[in-house]
DNA sequence: AATGAGTATTATGTATGACATAATAAAATT
DNA sequence: AATTTTATTATGTCATACATAATACTCATT
């Protein structure tokens, strides 16, 4: 037996916590009674004798249940069984101030490759009504020349738009919970500054190439867009 | 005043818990005193007497932290400041049998999004020894007249290395957070069976392109390869 | 002086009991 | 019947005590 496999051995031994181990009991009995989101679950008192543990420990486990959204605690009404949702939970730690320089540019990074792939689903859900709020929000875009000022707002509103064009909400959210990171790391001295400002391919052409176009380019076209984010991760 | 006016009006009593407060307390002293990984902070005690709540609720907050992964307690050395692992929260609920169909449904495209947008990282980051491991993992690859059969574990040993070439950790981890999700709606009726089980680009011409090829023709060729996933999500 | 066994200390983990609070249900009043 | 008042109930908070594991310390041994 190598080093390996035996550290793997060691590895097996319980150190999970009486906490631990109630909340992995829970989360099994909402797997196993196949419950239904608004049912609600035991009362604390009751959990915690049928489990033979302290109703501490039973409050720490539902917690966490709650931190992961799988139940919502009212007065009195006790714990009833919510949907999860995903995102709004790593939101809470989405804080660019406590995350580390390499999370933030790999979130970054993430950012660039989903507005990339997104475009099939651009295509197969765009609406009219989205292409016609799309040429609102592009037709009070500065001019080319002006380009590299760079109104932030202008930008979250226009790719903003095109997450919820998707009608993924789990992505729409992802890209909400981002933004402050992409703010701090805009700003800060993460990346380099763009040295080259030339122009690339505009909203407005993106636009275009959403109504006429197609998927294909429209991913070249973003690729094209995000040129000079890319040359900052890239030096 | 109109009525939304003054029901954001009302909105904004604070009905925050005690543990709320405590806890974004406790967030903001972390990115005040600008706090680094393995700064360890004040025992359960003084924070309790320096804020004047119970331990009890102190506990509940810093629990909070914990599954935030803004820090790690241990016996007698007290809490530490840790960097957060985004994804590792979020799998914690990733739990396929928690999660409503709607959502299941949206993280399979975000995993196709992912796929087809992530070219630019993998040439800018690819090695010969990727090319390499690439090569050795198709070449075990079923002949294309039996593709369909699926085979689930060449997919992930693929796709999984794919992800783990982009350099992005975050983007990893989530991937190995997806994999049971894709199995599971892959399995259930969640989507239609594809009906046409034509040949695509396969894994080989991938790699071909990984190797001789450009970002643009690799977004291509990866759509195509799911050609059979996204017309299971298009019908 | 270095090593190691054994002990003391300390901060988190768990248990218990009590009361506060808010949401609901039940009862009483109009 | 509708509304107000009261009672009930389950979670939220507090206080205290003890268990446990990790660390620091002591001291004997070489």
């Amino acid at each position: 037996m190598n080093l390996t496999a035996l550290k793997n051995n060691f590895k097996s031994v319980d150190t999970s916590s009486l906490v631990d181990k109630v909340e992995a009991n829970l989360v099994e009995l909402l797997k196993e009674k196949k419950l239904k989101v608004g049912d609600s679950i035991p009362k604390e008192i009751e959990l915690a004798e049928s489990l033979g543990v302290s109703r501490t420990v039973i409050r720490e486990a539902l917690l966490r249940l709650r931190m992961m959204g799988l139940i919502e605690s009212k007065k009195k009404k006790g714990a009833v069984i919510t949907s999860p949702d995903l995102f709004g939970i790593m939101s809470k730690s989405m804080n660019p101030h406590v995350l580390d320089q390499d999370t933030l540019k790999e979130i970054f990074e993430i950012r660039l490759v989903l507005e990339i792939g997104m475009a099939d689903l651009l295509f197969y859900r765009i609406t009219k009504e989205d292409i016609k709020e799309l040429k609102d929000i592009v037709s009070t875009e500065p001019p080319a020349t002006q380009f590299h000022l760079f109104n932030i707002e202008h930008e979250i509103a226009f790719h903003g738009k095109l997450y919820e064009i998707t009608g993924n909400s789990a992505m729409k959210k992802f890209q909400k919970m981002l933004l402050p990171v992409f703010d701090y790391v805009h700003h800060s001295g993460l990346l380099k500054k763009q040295p080259l400002l030339k122009m690339f391919v505009s909203h407005k052409e993106l636009v275009a190439i959403l109504e006429n176009g197609t998927p294909e380019q429209f991913r070249n076209g973003m690729r094209n867009h995000l040129e000079n984010h890319f040359a900052r991760l890239f030096d």
